[in-house]
RNA sequence: GCUGCUGUAGCUCAGUGGUAGAGCACUUCCUUGGUAAGGAAGAGGUCAUGGGUUCAAGUCCCAUCAGCAGCUCCA
């Protein structure tokens, strides 16, 4: 007999054969129609699974899982991806089957399969689909030893499986297999007990991926799906994700004119047009008061720095392939830099090269004394290198930290001007890869609002409590209240960091302290810090529940150890200060993009780019309109004025669809009284009120910059916790 | 960068080898009104760019550029 001690504390005897299953079904049938799974300790297993594998010291606790529970819904996915990849195995020939795991909101299998699947398959997969969850065949479970695995999977024409059985699995000696009617394959579980469980699916989209990642491997489709336990669960999805389409910042910013991605200025060089920049210069007008109060000081600094320059910061060649390549003073400048690199990869290099390059090089006026006296490579990369020197090459900048540096060697320090707080908000560029740029969330040209702190280690903690305090004001103030910090920790096993460990010990103690006090919701990540110093990032969640990796702040050892950076302490000894990064917004483009879906585009008063629309009655109020728009503007607000000769009804729909949070409706009857028919973008008409009124009323939701539009949003109710990319694969 | 899809008026899009289209926006005129579209007329295009096939190309083919989705990447 097996114990079994249920969640209620109670301990039940069920014969040595037991399985979940059948344990509900002691419980009750409709119980045991319920079941989707079930957990033993923290193991999600099938329900048909039989329960005497975890019989050991004391009863087993078991918790039987239904569709009430969050991982059902992960379980339940997964032998949907089954149910499909059995559905496009039917349809189509010659189908090797890659991976099927479950992700937020769904699932994906991946295949290798000759027919090109798109859109226009769908259709025919979910009917087939359909047919498998209604005959409702159970998924059942075996196990095989390595080579009844590895011939299984040969005979079934299922090379990837294969691979992975010899690779992947190498260590594992019995391997778990998953059989539903004709349809089986190489998976580790858990699974629903049969496809009728299936309430609601859908397949979504289809998709290049690559084998295990690799983007020089074998080239897959990939098939999306969600499923879901109702019909109705999954309509609220699919709501989202068209909610989610509707707030695409581009285009949201292309049709209130926030900015623009021009072809001809370059891809990924985002041009801010006068309603974005008026919000970018809100933010950074905010940002910067508040760092004026917080002690910081203002820096500027060129978009060039010599390449000397980074290499010492050691972002140059290291990070070559992510900037901009060097720009080069002199004509021969590429040419040579070009054969250097050619000089420390010869593969396929011949002797005329060489010639070719040296003519090349004295037609471009580039005297190389020594170069063909020298015999290793090494030594013509010297002679080269030295050249080099002697000639400008600058970088447009990938970062502003090089520059700080030398702002802070500018001068001797003192620990008595510690900290030094030097921030700019600094435009950098970084040549993403074409694939990766993404409207104005990424981007080639970028603007951080960049500062950087040089500190003692003492300092360390209270710097770091200062800048998480700045950072929480400035998400708050968008109504971004719904966020945790990932702490990235050094991983202690390792040796690739850069910094006493004292100094490591110390600061991550300081960090952590700093955020258990702070009380924010916070994780530590063993093993995810830089090589240079640990790390916080915000996750932020919009309204839409959709997480974000905003601000950041990063101690470094490293870049004050390179810039040879020092400060002369009490005991008149030269010390290393301690850099802290620190970017509230992250960038510009990002901030404001992701602001934009955030709020749908409906910017709140104190960032609207246009916080009034007047709109005059007709033509004859116009003089009182322009009278009101006057007293507006001299009042510190941004405000319009609709002269159309069109009826107040198309002026407020014109303005209502440019998410304008307020309209002042005037005609005679206001000028006559010197007052303004309100209308409130969000609730509506607020009646008639003295203008005097109605600029106390709206400089009041300015000044303490409220959030109204965010909380209007329900669909966040359906929205998941984010997981990653669940573990039932092998 | 890789794979696939897309590129027609300011915007959203229709146009399957035979004279370049619609709605909105824009301009002008009429209308002078009370909280989400009053009416009429007009203007606007080297159909992304460069080649090719054809009597004939927006339409078919190739290349390039750009956008989108996914993959890979983000100091």
């Amino acid at each position: 007999m097996l114990e079994i001690q249920l969640p209620d504390g109670s301990i039940v005897q069920h014969p040595d054969n037991a399985s979940p299953l059948s344990v509900a079904e002691s419980i009750g049938s409709r119980l045991a129609k319920a079941v989707i799974a079930a957990k033993v300790g923290d193991q999600v297993i099938d329900a048909t699974r039989p329960l005497h594998a975890f019989a050991g010291k004391g009863p087993i606790p078991l918790r039987l899982l239904t569709e009430k529970d969050p991982e059902a819904l992960g379980v339940l996915r997964h032998s949907c991806a089954h149910v499909m990849a059995r559905a496009i195995m039917r349809l189509f020939p010659n189908v090797s089957l890659a991976f099927g795991p479950t992700i937020n909101n769904g699932f994906y299998y991946d295949f290798d399969v000759p027919k090109k699947l798109s859109e226009d398959d769908f259709a025919a997969i979910e009917a087939e689909m359909a047919k498998i969850v209604e005959k409702g065949e159970p998924f059942e479970q075996f196990s095989l030893n390595r080579e009844q695995a590895i011939e299984l999977c040969s005979d079934m024409k299922q090379a990837l499986k294969v691979e992975h059985i010899q690779t992947g699995l190498a260590s594992h000696d019995s391997l778990g297999f998953y059989r539903q009617g004709e349809f089986v394959d190489l998976c580790r579980g858990p699974h629903i007990p049969d496809a009728s469980r299936i309430k609601a699916f859908k397949v979504m989209s289809v998709a290049g991926s690559y084998w295990k990642g690799d983007a020089s491997g074998k080239q897959l489709q990939r098939v999306y799906g969600t499923a879901w336990f109702s019909q109705k669960d999954m309509q609220s999805y699919l709501d989202q994700v068209e909610e989610a389409k509707k707030r695409d910042h581009r285009v949201i910013g292309k049709k209130l004119g926030l900015f623009q991605i021009s072809a001809e200025v370059g891809q990924g060089m985002c041009l801010w047009l006068p309603k974005g920049a008026r919000i970018r210069s809100l933010l950074e007008d905010f940002l910067r008061k508040e760092m004026l109060k917080r002690g910081y000081e203002p820096v500027y600094s060129p978009h060039l720095g010599r390449v000397e320059l980074y290499e010492t910061s050691g972002h140059f060649p290291y990070y070559r392939d992510s900037q901009f390549p060097p720009l080069f003073v002199s004509d021969a400048g590429a040419l040579v830099d070009a054969w250097i690199r050619r000089l420390e990869d010869p593969k396929g290099l011949q002797d005329v090269h060489e010639t070719a390059f040296l003519q090349s090089a004295e037609v471009l006026g580039c005297e190389l004394k020594g170069y063909d006296k020298a015999s290793p490579a090494a030594d013509r990369i010297a002679i080269l290198q030295q050249w080099q020197r002697q000639h400008e090459r600058y970088l447009v900048k990938p970062m502003n930290c090089p520059h700080h540096a030398q702002i802070f060697k500018a001068a001797p320090r003192s620990y008595k001007q510690l900290p030094l707080r030097l921030f700019e908000f600094g435009t950098v560029y970084r040549f993403e890869q074409t694939g990766e740029l993404n409207g104005m969330l990424r981007v080639r040209g970028l603007t951080q609002d960049d500062a950087h702190i040089f500190c003692t280690q003492d300092q360390v903690e209270q710097e770091f409590r200062n800048t998480i305090e700045l950072t929480r004001l400035v998400l708050e103030s968008v109504g971004l209240k719904d966020y945790r910090v990932q702490l990235s920790l050094r991983d202690p096993k390792s040796d690739k960091y850069v910094g006493s460990e004292e100094n490591w010990q110390k600061a991550e103690a300081a960090l952590r302290r700093v955020l258990t006090e702070s009380g924010l919701n916070f994780s530590a990540a063993e093993g995810e810090a830089a090589f240079y110093g640990p790390k916080a990032d915000f996750m932020v969640r919009d309204c839409i529940g959709r997480q974000w990796q905003l601000g950041t702040v990063q101690l470094d050892y490293n870049l004050p150890e390179r810039f040879q950076l020092e400060y002369v302490g009490a005991d008149n000894k030269t010390h290393r200060p301690v850099m802290i990064h620190r970017a509230p917004f992250g960038s510009m483009e990002r901030f404001v993009g992701m602001l934009t879906e955030h709020f749908a585009g409906a910017f709140p008063m104190w960032l609207a780019p246009e916080q009034i629309r007047i709109c005059p009655l007709s033509e004859k109020s116009n003089d009182y309109a322009v009278e009101l728009e006057k007293r507006f503007t001299d009042a510190g607000f941004r405000v319009t004025t609709d002269l159309r000769g069109a009826k107040v009804q198309a002026k407020i729909r014109d303005a209502q669809l440019e998410l304008i949070p307020y309209m002042a409706v005037v005609g005679p009857r206001e000028a006559e009284t010197q007052s303004i028919a309100l209308r409130d973008r969000i609730s509506g008409e607020l009646g008639t009120m003295p203008v005097t009124e109605v600029l106390e009323l709206l400089g009041t939701e300015v000044r303490e910059r409220r959030i109204r539009q965010v909380a209007e949003n329900k669909l966040a109710a359906v929205t998941e916790e984010p997981q990653e990319v669940a573990e039932n694969e092998y």
